[in-house]
DNA sequence: GTCTATAAATAGATAGAC
DNA sequence: GTCTATCTATTTATAGAC
């Protein structure tokens, strides 16, 4: 298609996540976002009863995202080598999409959406051929718990101007060998 | 007597945390404020230039009491201990104060005040302690963004109602396993 | 489906009286 | 230091014409 499509769903979605990601949350009001669009704002109610539904596609759209570059980085790669592909590219994530991302983790922002939920199973599939658990809730959460705290505090400005200093790796690391080292069970010293 | 003050900083910026860890970001306006005071808004800026001065006092406050949080919290503990104890506290403390931790880490939101300066000098001797480098930035930074990660993931609703089921302990747990095998250094793959 | 016009509410901040 | 009064700017959202 030589001509984008006529206003609708998804152009405003598309235009709203541009404007989001260029200038911020602040900049996505309704007025700027038809502006944008070229049309004016109560337009938009015709395709969104509010703005909430369109934030909540907003995060759909990140989950599908992140989701999508998970996929890619972890693809044909052994479950140990998968795991810090998926680090990696979650980072990557996090640091192109910078607002998007503050959207998605937005306190009371976790709608159980499809996207979110096929984002949280491929995060379960890479940590439970790992521990050898596939439904290994506990070690998932704790590998996106580091990797969202990463990125948030990156995110903060918590690392100033020093940066992380290989934070990231080593701390990664330690959750890879702990995860590995309940595969095969064994006594372990506390 | 001559017209005492009503009000001053800190009772300001006391009322200012009273409205915001009860009634969140929103309620925090300059007019509900000053209400709360029994006072007019303009009179605030008798005493704070503008409300980004009073984010920022609100900042240095949550910075000071999680960090005294953690030092009560790790007093006469062994160093691997302590981490535990102060995973638990900053972990105790995100929820007991969603919002405030909220605005102490929100995007752009990292001054570099003496509070949170000695917040970070905190992790790094309890860090330290473990890892046998008193100056370990890669693995404090590893440490504090797993538990930012998991306070954050739990405010924003993602771990829904089936809870973090046991992420938190086996997170922790690898992340002192790996600072521990790195305490008596020996030659590492890498 | 898009428009004009406007409602209804809110915010941060300032001027100047006392 | 506090007040009244107000400015300025913004927002989401709706009513009703076309």
């Amino acid at each position: 298609m030589p001509f984008p499509a006529k206003t609708d769903f998804d152009s405003i979605l598309n235009a709203a996540l541009e404007i989001l990601e260029r200038d911020g949350p602040e900049a996505l009001s309704m007025r700027n976002l038809a502006s944008a669009l070229e049309m004016k704002a109560p337009s938009l109610y015709r395709h969104y009863p509010d703005k909430a539904a369109l934030e909540t596609a907003l995060k759909m759209r990140g989950s599908e995202l992140l989701q999508a570059a998970l996929e890619r980085a972890i693809r044909d790669q052994d479950p140990i080598q998968a795991m810090r592909k998926a680090a990696n590219a979650s980072l990557k994530f996090a640091r192109a999409h910078p607002y998007l991302y503050d959207l998605m983790n937005a306190p009371g922002g976790a709608p159980s959406t499809g996207a979110a939920k096929k984002l949280w199973n491929t995060i379960l599939e890479l940590v439970g051929a790992v521990t050898g658990n596939p439904d290994d809730t506990a070690s998932s959460v704790a590998f996106w718990a580091y990797l969202h705290g990463f990125c948030s505090l990156e995110r903060t400005g918590m690392f100033g101007q020093s940066g992380p200093k290989g934070g990231f790796k080593i701390g990664l690391e330690a959750l890879i060998a702990g995860f590995s080292s309940r595969q095969k069970p064994r006594k372990l010293s506390a």
